[in-house]
DNA sequence: CCAAAAGTGTTATTAATACACCCATGC
DNA sequence: GCATGGGTGTATTAATAACACTTTTGG
């Protein structure tokens, strides 16, 4: 920890990045600005600023700049540290390091640019992973990193649910779990597999009929955080070195 | 992303501190140094210290600690970051940010300060979580978060090797499992499960008797990373807010 | 009536668990 | 021989997957 040298600190510049993920018109999509000045003037980025001073909890600082672009509050959403990107050459003016955050929000009627005058917009992930689409500093990466871990979360947590408005049926679950893995799940198992899982939702007593069909009742959060056994996805096995 | 006023960034120290466990006299422990200055002197502390330079990358930093504190290169352990902290007042001198390191490294003969005159000691997790060690700054929560993720870790990928010498023996695995997770797992089923996981270990031909009874089978490392599916320890439902 | 989606029941398959039993060594 | 740990077989139980079938709405 702090060596023996505090007249000799190199000290760098912080910056928090967001990484917004929801489900929207079918599929997974991300939050990114465009961006105004050099370097890569015109090129999508993720949200972010530097931390507003040295007193400035990095937490508070996500917090903050996520209220800046969607007009969401902590209570409203899921935030968790995604993780710090630090390597020397990734802001081409200066060292930045940045502590990336990965929210997930509902698709809900979004306040375009709430307060702030940025342009926000969604873009599907497939297009930014796919190389449809210009992506400023090492952003690219930094997607795919929130996208295999939001994936990977809703296995093994009900996290699906903050994707979800605050009353939602079971097929708008479901719905988030095909999108976001890209699989297709049979409803019936999907609805006995949640339904058995103690107070991963809660029945309001509501039904809806939005979906076309037999009226669906309406859920909403639970409190049950972790899933014991996971939801697990069918995947290739993962090698290393 | 970077603002539009880059001549008023206010810029932080950045630390690197290093979680270090191992499996040590049949319980998980943690590599601690003795704080010889103020703050929280005498008192036990994370290895790790300010980024050499502006320029250094903040992975070869941890390296370069893990270097100096264990005399270990990456290519023998598993370095994984765990979390950044940054809290305002989690350094009384200063705002200090922390990119924290998680490595796992198997119980090797070790040189005790390889280079470095800091006394590093290995102290039993245990201890530490349960507040019979004084611990500096945040690193005991920060502790926490490491056993947490080494915990899981051993659920869904192969790390649990990590912690083992390069031939080892099945049950010398399976005590890694059941120190780690504080539990008893049948040797049998064991085996079973583990010698079904394509490439999860690699026979080396060789056999021991250093566990006593009869001769066992020496393996090392496959190359297999994710387990699908994982192999889940017991645990009480988690829940939220 | 028909289409569409919700939800339940039943069965086949697969995985997890418990434990009986034999094997190969040191002493 | 006997103790100790290594390793296989097998029966029981539980979780998963596939899918037939009934329910309840809108048109």
């Amino acid at each position: 920890m702090p060596s023996e040298k505090p007249w000799r600190i190199p000290k760098v510049a912080v910056t928090v990045d967001l990484a917004v993920l929801t489900v929207r018109d079918g599929a997974l999509q991300i939050l990114l600005v465009k961006r105004g000045i050099e370097p890569y003037q015109g090129m999508l980025a993720l949200p972010g600023g530097f931390i507003a001073s040295t007193e400035e909890d990095i937490e508070a600082a996500a917090e903050r700049e996520l209220a800046e672009e969607t007009g969401l509050t902590a209570d409203q959403l899921h935030l968790e540290q995604l993780r710090t990107y630090g390597t020397p050459e990734r802001d081409p003016r200066q060292r930045v390091i940045t502590v990336c955050y990965l929210a997930l929000v509902p698709d809900l009627p979004m306040p375009t640019a709430g307060g702030d005058a940025r342009a926000a917009s969604w873009v599907p992930v497939a297009h930014v992973l796919n190389d449809d689409a210009e992506i400023a500093f090492d952003h690219r990466s930094i997607i795919a990193d929130a996208v295999e871990r939001a994936r990977s979360k809703l296995e093994y947590t009900t996290l699906a649910a903050a994707f979800c408005r605050t009353e939602f049926t079971m097929t708008e679950l479901r719905r988030v779990y095909e999108i976001v893995w890209g699989v297709e799940l049979d409803p019936r198992n999907f609805h006995r597999k949640i339904t058995s899982v103690d107070r991963f939702l809660i029945p309001t007593g509501h039904r809806t009929t939005r979906d076309g069909g037999r009226p669906a009742a309406l859920y909403r959060r639970g409190t049950v955080a972790v899933l014991h056994p996971p939801i697990l996805r069918n995947s290739d096995p993962v090698t290393v070195s």
